[in-house]
DNA sequence: TATGAATGAGAATTCATTCAT
DNA sequence: GATGAATGAATTCTCATTCAT
C-alpha cells in the first residue's frame, strides 16, 4: 500500500471535522450550521476546515455522503440475514432503528435529507434514493416470490421507509422509551398485515 | 361587535402577508426566505411586514399555525365523511392528497415541520402534533369498535400520517403522475391490510 | 424632467461615495481599499455601500469612469482652445497639470490606471485609451496641417501623455514646487521642439 | 575570503526565491501575489520562504532591488557606449527597451514600481530614483558641453524616462510589433529634437 | 534546515430590524 | 399607517505568519 502516513493524518482529520459536522449537524439544522460551528465542535481553527474541504457546502455534501454509505452497507446486510420478506423487514427494521437510536445525529441528517425544499434538493436526493432502491429490490425479490402483494414495489419501499423513519423519531421525542421490541414487532406487522381486525371468516 | 373598520383592515393585511410568506416558503423553502422576499410577494415595503408582525419568525410561525388550522378542518370533515375506519382512511388519504396536490406550497410547509431539527422543532411541532391527535382520536374510536388491532394508537396515526406524506412527495416529484385513485387505494389498503399475501388457509 | 426627489437624493449619496472612495483609493491604493474603508471615508455603514452599488468592485470602476469622464471633457475643451498644435499642446498640458493638482486624488487614480498588472488591466484601460484617443486625434489634425512630423500619431500620443503624467507625478513629491507656468512651458517645448541644441547652420 | 559554503547556499537560495517572486509577481501583480504562490514558484516549501526573508514585504522589497541593480549596471553601461548625447540616448534607449522585450517580469515589475500609491511609495521609489538619477548625469554632462538646453535636468531626465517607459508599454500590448528599430529611433528623434516640423528659415 | 499543517485576523457580502419622513 | 434607506452583526473564505516535527 502506497499510504503514506501524511496521507492517514489527512483522512483522520478529515474524518474528525466530518464527524462534527455531523454533530452539529443534528444539532442546529442543516442550514444554520456555520464552519465556526464545524470547527468549534472539532476542537480545530476556521481556517483549517478549510485545508481538508473546498467549501462550507464541501464539508456538509461529504459528511452526508459518507454517512450515507456507512448506512447503506448496514441495510444491505440486515436484507441478507433474512430469507422470507418478513423476515427482511424486521431485519431492516430492528437495523435501522437501532442504528437510529445510536447515532442519533445521523437520523437527524437522515431526515433532512428527505426535506424537499430549496435547489439542495437534488443533492441530497441522492443518497435517499440510493436507500429507496435498495428496498425497492428487498420488495421485488419478494414479488417474485409471491410474499407480496404486487403493488408497485417503489410505492412500498417508500411507505416502509417513511414508517421506520417516523416510527424512529417518535421514539426519539419520548421520554420514557417503549421497548425497542415492541415499536419493531409493531412496524413488521404495520408493513406486513396492516392494522385492520382480520375479517370474519364465514364458516 | 366590537371588530372596528381598522381591525377588519388590519386582518386583511396580516393574511395577505401571511399568503405570501406560504408562497415564497414554498419556492424558496423555509430558511432562505428573506423579509425582503416576503415584502415583494405581498406587494408592500418592508417596513410594513413589521406593523402586523414582530418579527421574521413571527410571520414563518403565524403563516404556518394559520394554514394548518385550515387543513385540520378539512381533515375533520374527512374523518366525518366515513361510517367505518377503513372508509374514514381513504376519506383522510384522499382528502390530504388532493389539498396537497392543490396546494403545493402548504405541502412543502407541512413537510418542513414535519423535520425536527434545530430549535425549530417544537415551535414546528405544535401544529403537527395536533394533526397526530386528529388521527389518534380516529384510530382510537376504531379500536374501540373493533375495527383494528389495539396497537398503541398514536404509532398507528404517525404510520399513517408519514405513509401519505411520503406518497404525496413522491407523486410531487414524478412528471408523469400516477391516477390519484389508485394511490388512494394503495394507502387505504396499505394501511388497512398490509402488504404481505394472505397466508393460506388450511381447510 | 421625470426627475423625482428619490432620484436626486440616490445621485447624491452615490456620487458621495464615489467621492470617498476616490479620496481612499488615491490614499491606499487601488488594491488596498475596503469597504469599510470607504464606508467610513464616506460616514455611511457598511451595508450602505452594497445599497448604492453591486460590490466593491462597482463601486471603483463607477469611481474611475465618472471621473475619467469629467478629466475627458476638460481636456476636448483644451485642445478647443488652441488653434495651433503649439498652442493646443500648451492648453491640453496646462488644463491636465493644473486639474492633478487641485484633483491629487484623481491623479493617483489616472496613475494606478496606466499600471498594466493583473486581470483588471483591460477595464482599467478602458479610460486611458480614450484619453490616448483624444490625443492621437489632435496629433493627426497637426499632421495633416503639416505642424507636426509624420510619425505614427499613436506612439506621440503615448510620449505626450506620459511626459505630461511624469512631470505632474514629480510636481506632487516635490515640497518646492517650481512655478508651475514653467513646467509648461517646459513640456510643451519638450514635446514640440526636443531637447538638443539647434544644430549649427553653416553659413 | 569569509564565504563559507552555507553562505553560499544560502545566497542561492534567496536568489532562486527572489527570482520566482520576479516571475509570479510580473503573472499576477505585485499586490496578487501570494506566499505561496511564490514558494511553489521556486520549489520550496512556504514555511522556507521566512528562513530567507523576514516577511513576504520583504521579498518583495529585496526581489525589487536586486532586479533594478542588474538593470541599472546595464544602463550604465549603454551611457558609456555612446560619445556624444544624441548616441547616448539612442544606447539608452535601445538598451532599455530591448531589456523590456527579453525580461518583461522585469518591466512589468519597473511599472508597478513608477506607481506612486500607498505606502509602498517610497519603498519603491528607491531604486527608481536611482534610475532617474542616472539619466540626470548623463543630461547633466550633455548641458556641460552645449548639446541640450538648458534645462533642468531632472525634468528632461523624467521626461526621458516616462517615454521610454509607456512606448515599451506600448509595444507589450500590441499584437504586430513595429520593428524595434523603429521605436528606439522615434524616441530618441522626440528627445532631441521634438516633434514640430522645422520652422521656414528666411532666406 | 526544511516542511507544511494550523492559526486567526481581516475582507466581501447579506439581511433582520429600526426609524425618520 | 406606510415606506424604504440605513445600520451593523453575522457569515464565508483567504492568506500571512508561526511552529512542531
Amino acid at each position: 500500500m502506497a499510504t503514506t502516513k501524511g496521507e492517514i493524518v489527512e483522512q483522520f482529520r478529515s474524518q474528525s471535522i466530518r464527524e462534527a459536522a455531523m454533530r452539529v449537524v443534528s444539532r442546529k439544522g442543516y442550514d444554520h450550521v456555520t464552519v465556526q460551528d464545524i470547527a468549534d465542535e472539532a476542537g480545530v481553527a476556521k481556517g483549517t476546515v478549510y485545508l481538508y474541504f473546498k467549501s462550507r457546502e464541501d464539508v456538509l455534501e461529504k459528511t452526508m455522503s459518507f454517512s450515507f454509505e456507512e448506512f447503506h452497507i448496514l441495510i444491505r446486510e440486515a436484507i441478507g440475514r433474512g430469507t422470507t420478506f418478513r423476515e427482511r423487514v424486521e431485519q431492516v427494521v430492528q437495523a435501522q432503528i437501532e442504528y437510529f437510536e445510536q447515532q442519533q445525529e445521523f437520523f437527524r441528517l437522515y431526515l433532512a435529507m428527505a426535506e424537499p425544499l430549496g435547489e439542495r434538493r437534488l443533492r441530497k436526493h441522492a443518497s435517499y434514493r440510493t436507500h429507496i432502491a435498495q428496498l425497492v429490490s428487498m420488495v421485488e425479490m419478494a414479488v417474485e416470490n409471491d410474499e407480496v402483494l404486487a403493488q408497485p414495489p417503489e410505492r412500498i419501499a417508500i411507505a416502509l421507509a417513511s414508517v421506520i423513519r417516523d416510527i424512529g423519531l417518535q421514539r426519539m421525542t419520548e421520554k420514557n422509551k417503549r421497548p425497542i421490541a415492541e415499536d419493531i414487532e409493531f412496524v413488521r406487522d404495520f408493513i406486513c398485515r396492516g392494522i385492520a381486525t382480520p375479517e370474519e371468516k364465514p364458516a
